[in-house]
DNA sequence: ACTGCTAAGTTAACGTCGATAACTTATCGC
DNA sequence: GCGATAAGTTATCGACGTTAACTTAGCAGT
């Protein structure tokens, strides 16, 4: 083989690993149950490095599977905006964000479940909870609310609180459909969670 | 010392020491952020036996942290119910029992969690769901619902359906405070999300 | 070209965990 | 009393997270 794995990084790049360390952990993470099943053992094996190399990067595995959580569901927001980016009216907007949204989250539940669904320790400080919002649309829902303000669609309040109250219930959804997949929800649970806001929101015609 | 500690139970009383383990599962819990924080061996020490002596009883950990959460929600239903039972106005009482569900999920996150926001298989199997739900109160729920529509204040639905998309909302409410206490949630955040429910629920006067 | 510094790793080990096989002993029907 | 067996214990296993101590490769300065 001419091929050969350098053993060692270049004498500034060591940082390369964390990038390298943060997708083989998420990609780990789609072949087990709960993050924490993905052993430090099992990462450093598939990046091809001991165990306490890791450590140099992380200060301990609760940080890097946050990081990796968060690496993982950065992709999220991309993937999300390409699926709304089609939708015109701000309504069916909104509609789609959401479905989009859920779409993800149960395609994805390790990362999802380790950010939003865990214990308070484990998925970070409150620092890292806008970053995670951020990734996930919220902002993007708030424009979306304002500009559903500014047309006179919504009645008079604060986007952001109204987001957040969706939110809220979209993510009540999603957290339902990761724990128990094998229920047999409504199909259309998400609709009428939806169709629930959206009186609220847009005056019935 | 008088009160020596039986080292061993009678012939048939075996599974005495089952409730005991449980119940002493169910406190230890609460001084962790996780259930699976909670080790056997601590769980051992505390009814005073050793570790195989559980196996007898729980064919594995996950088997015995699910039955002790159960454990520590059936006492939920009761709690509840004693909140709601002096309001009389459906209405009301629907959304008192939604406080009192909130309250008791937050106060108690361990439990809640494993049952409800871990990973499919840690929280037991589709048979033992309707158990939490009924632990948790749901039928209850239903039948106000169906009190409701015969009373006419309701839109003509399956009550059943209603619930499950108001129950979704609640523990989209109750999950959320559970992952992240310490972020400043608006006040109102549970109410504004029965107000959007209660609309679509029952016809604006 | 040598040398010293230090970043980038490795080796080895510790304590804790869940789980189980093999063994002991107290209880109870006869 | 005496087996049978329920109710435990002892001892041990492999896997886990973490860390101290060590090694070695890359680079700067001379």
């Amino acid at each position: 083989m001419s091929t050969s794995a350098p053993k060692r990084s270049p004498r500034g790049q060591g940082h390369l690993l964390r990038d390298e360390i943060l997708e083989v952990t998420a990609s780990l993470m789609s072949t087990v149950d709960n993050a924490d099943d993905v052993s430090v053992r099992a990462i450093a094996d598939a990046v091809g490095k001991t165990v306490p190399a890791l450590y140099q990067h992380f200060g301990d595995k609760s940080e890097l599977l946050t990081a990796a959580a968060e690496h993982a569901l950065n992709t999220m927001g991309a993937e999300v905006d390409a699926q709304v980016a089609s939708e015109t009216d701000i309504d069916r907007r909104l509609r789609a964000r959401a479905r989009a949204f859920v779409e993800f989250a149960t395609q994805h539940p390790v990362p999802y479940r380790h950010l939003f669904m865990s214990s308070p320790g484990a998925a970070g400080t409150t620092d890292t909870i806008d970053l995670m919002m951020e990734s996930v649309g919220f902002s993007k829902m708030v424009s979306d609310l304002t500009e559903a303000r500014q047309a006179g669609l919504m009645i008079d309040e604060d986007p952001e609180r109204v987001a957040l109250v969706l939110w809220t219930a979209v993510h009540g959804v999603a957290s339902l459909f990761i724990s128990h997949p094998d229920l047999d929800w409504p199909d259309d649970l998400l609709e009428r969670v939806l169709d629930q806001h959206a009186f609220g929101l847009v005056p019935r015609s």
